[in-house]
DNA sequence: CGGACTTTCTACCAGATGGTAGAGGGACTT
DNA sequence: AAGTCCCTCTACCATCTGGTAGAAAGTCCG
C-alpha cells in the first residue's frame, strides 16, 4: 500500500519495454559504437552490483566514462534498458560456462561437482556479478522476470535431470527445487559475506570462498548421494 | 570513481548526523506522537526491507500511512535518521532475545542450539527483519556503521567466549571470525532465498527454513565440536 | 480563560533524475 | 562532392526528491 504509484508505474514501464527494445541499436553488433556500448554495460554492472540500481545515476555513470548520459540513452533506450542488457549479458556468461561443463562426459556426481566448481570459479572472476545477482533478485526489481527467462531454461534442465536421476535410483529422492534453492542462496550469501568482510576491514582472502565451496559440496552429496 | 559526488555527499552527511541526533523527539516516548512514530518505523521497516533505502520516497511512505511527509521529518531528523531509528529498533529486538538466550543456564553447544533456534524464530516472526539486515548489509550502505555499533558488542562477547572455549578445549580450534560469518550469511541467505521461492510463486513453507537451520546447526556442529 | 508545548499540516524550494529533441561531426559509399 | 548512416553532443524539460519555514490545531496546566 504504501508504494502504490509506484508499482503502477512499473507495471505500465514493463509493458511499454516489452514492446519496443531493450537495445536501441540491435543487430548491429560492430562499428564505432559497439566498444562504447561494452565499457557502459561495465560501468553500469559495477554501479547496479555495488550501489544498487535506484542508487544509480545515469550522470554519475556517464561521468565516470567520460561521456555525457545522452550517449548512454543513445545505446539503451532506457535506465532500464540497460539493466536489462546487463543483466542479460552475465546471466549469458554464466549459461554459457554451464553449458560447456554440461557437455562434458561425466558421471553424475562428479557433474554435479563441477558445475559447482564452475559457478564459484565464474563467481571469484566476476565478483560484481554476485552482486548484480543480489540486486536483481530482489523483491520488485525490474529485472527479475528477466533474470528467469535468460536462466529459466537451465534450471528447468537441471530440475528434470535431477527427476530422472531420482527415478532411476541413482540419486536420492528429494525436493529439486528445494535443493537447487539452497546451492542459489549459497553463492548468492557469497557476495554479502564478502562485503562484510570488507566492511568489517578484511581484504577476503580465498579461504573464504573455498570453506563456503566445501560447505556447499558436502551438502549436496548429503543431499543427493544415494548411499549416504 | 562513478560515484564520487554521492561518496562525498555520504561522508558530509555522516558527520552531520553524527553530531546532531537521529530522533527528534529524543527521550520522549509518550504522548500522542507516540504510536505515529512507531507506525512510520513499521511502514519504514517494510519499505526498506523490500524496495530499499534508495527505493524509498519519503512522500510514498507518508501517502502509505496516510499522513504528510513533513509529519515524518518532524519525528525522525531526515530520512537517514530513520533508517538510523528503524535499524537500531531492529537489532534491538534481536540483541534482546540473544541476550535473554544467554542469561539461561546451558552447557556450551545446548547454548549455541538455542542462540540458532532463537535467531531463526525471531526472523520467521519477524521476515522483514531479514529483507533489512541484507539492506543495509549492502556495501555503502548509510547504516551500515549503526548497525555494527549496536550489534557489535554481542558478537565481540561472542568472539571472545568462543576463544575461551577453544582454551580450555571444549571447542575445536578454527577461526571464530570465520565461522560467525558463516553463520550470519546462512541467515540473510534465508531473505534471498524466500523472496526468490515467492518470485517463482511458490509461498515459502516453514520447510525451507527447517531446512537452512538444521544445515547451520550441523555446520556448526562439525565446526566446533571437539570429538568430530 | 490564557499561555506553553506537542503535533500535524500547507506552502515552498533547490537540486537531481530520467528522458526528449535535434544539431553537428566523422566515416564510408556512390 | 554529395549523400547517408552512425555516433556523440548541447540544450532543455517535467517530475520527483529530501528538506525548510512557519502557520494552525490540539492538549495540558495554571
Amino acid at each position: 500500500m504504501v508504494e502504490t504509484t509506484r508499482l503502477r508505474e512499473t507495471v505500465r514501464e514493463t509493458v511499454r519495454d516489452t514492446v519496443r527494445e531493450t537495445v536501441r541499436s540491435a543487430g548491429r553488433t560492430t562499428g564505432r559504437g559497439a566498444e562504447t556500448r561494452e565499457r557502459i554495460l561495465d560501468a553500469a554492472l559495477e554501479s547496479f552490483g555495488t550501489i544498487g540500481y535506484d542508487g544509480t545515476s545515469l550522470d554519475d555513470l556517464a561521468a565516470g566514462l567520460g561521456i555525457r548520459k545522452q550517449t548512454i540513452l543513445y545505446h539503451y533506450v532506457n535506465k532500464r534498458g540497460l539493466l536489462g542488457a546487463v543483466v542479460d549479458r552475465s546471466a549469458g556468461d554464466l549459461t554459457a560456462a554451464l553449458l560447456e561443463v554440461l557437455e562434458e562426459e561425466a558421471t553424475d556426481w562428479q557433474r554435479v561437482e563441477a558445475l559447482v566448481r564452475t559457478v564459484f570459479r565464474v563467481a571469484l572472476e566476476q565478483p560484481l556479478l554476485l552482486g548484480l545477482l543480489r540486486e536483481v533478485s530482489r523483491p520488485g526489481s525490474p529485472a527479475a522476470p528477466r533474470l528467469r527467462s535468460t536462466m529459466g531454461p537451465l534450471l528447468d534442465r537441471a530440475m528434470a535431470w535431477m527427476n530422472r536421476e531420482m527415478e532411476t535410483g541413482r540419486m536420492r529422492r528429494t525436493d529439486p527445487q528445494l535443493v537447487l534453492l539452497s546451492a542459489y542462496s549459497t553463492v548468492v550469501g557469497l557476495a554479502t559475506e564478502i562485503e562484510v568482510l570488507r566492511a568489517a576491514g578484511l581484504e577476503p582472502t580465498a579461504r573464504t570462498v573455498v570453506t563456503r565451496r566445501r560447505e556447499l559440496l558436502r551438502f549436496l552429496r548429503t543431499s543427493l548421494d544415494p548411499q549416504r
